[in-house]
DNA sequence: CGTCAATATACGCTAAAGCGTATAATGTTG
DNA sequence: CAACATTATACGCTTTAGCGTATATTGACG
């Protein structure tokens, strides 16, 4: 259930799905993490340009963690093929 | 191995740790991801302000990737505790 | 369909990233 | 210690994130 995550869309993505796992608006997530509603919606977009700072606090917001690992052949890297 | 990283600095240190390890200088990395030394530098320095696309650039061009996996309650949270 | 919640966008403003280019501060080795 | 490599900083410049505030779109539901 660990989603590797190499571009930004991906971990947009990701971290939609669990907001709306967890039934949170991004406007609660945005309060809660001191965020405008806004940024989230550019995050979960997969704005490249995000600040690093700005996607941790979401992370830690959403009850989630990055983890470094060694790239894994098998997943395509072209990404987000569709 | 896979290291969890909820900060900066934890981020830039598991960077430089790998860089280190492939043997390979800022200089060299930077010019292979398209990225200044002095970005790279900062980047491993910890810099909160990084731009998401400069981090998972770097991550790549060092066979890293990113896995967004739940909070593990075991880490000690309150980071860098040194 | 109407209504209200939620999300995507917009605009002016301030702060700062990364560039290009250099140089200081450290490391590393013979 | 000398000489070279690596890394940390610096400065002016351009671009853009995120803020504050607001609104246009879209979504969900009775």
């Amino acid at each position: 259930m660990d989603q590797p995550a190499r571009t930004p869309r991906q971990i947009g993505a990701a971290l939609q799905r669990r907001r709306k796992l967890l039934g949170v608006s991004q406007e609660d997530l945005g309060s809660r993490v001191q965020l405008r509603q806004s940024t989230i919606s550019k995050l979960e977009g997969g704005d490249p340009g995000t600040k690093l700072s700005t996607l941790l606090d979401t992370l830690a917001g959403l009850g989630l963690e990055f983890v470094i690992r060694e790239r894994s052949k098998d997943q395509p890297d072209i990404e987000d093929l569709f």
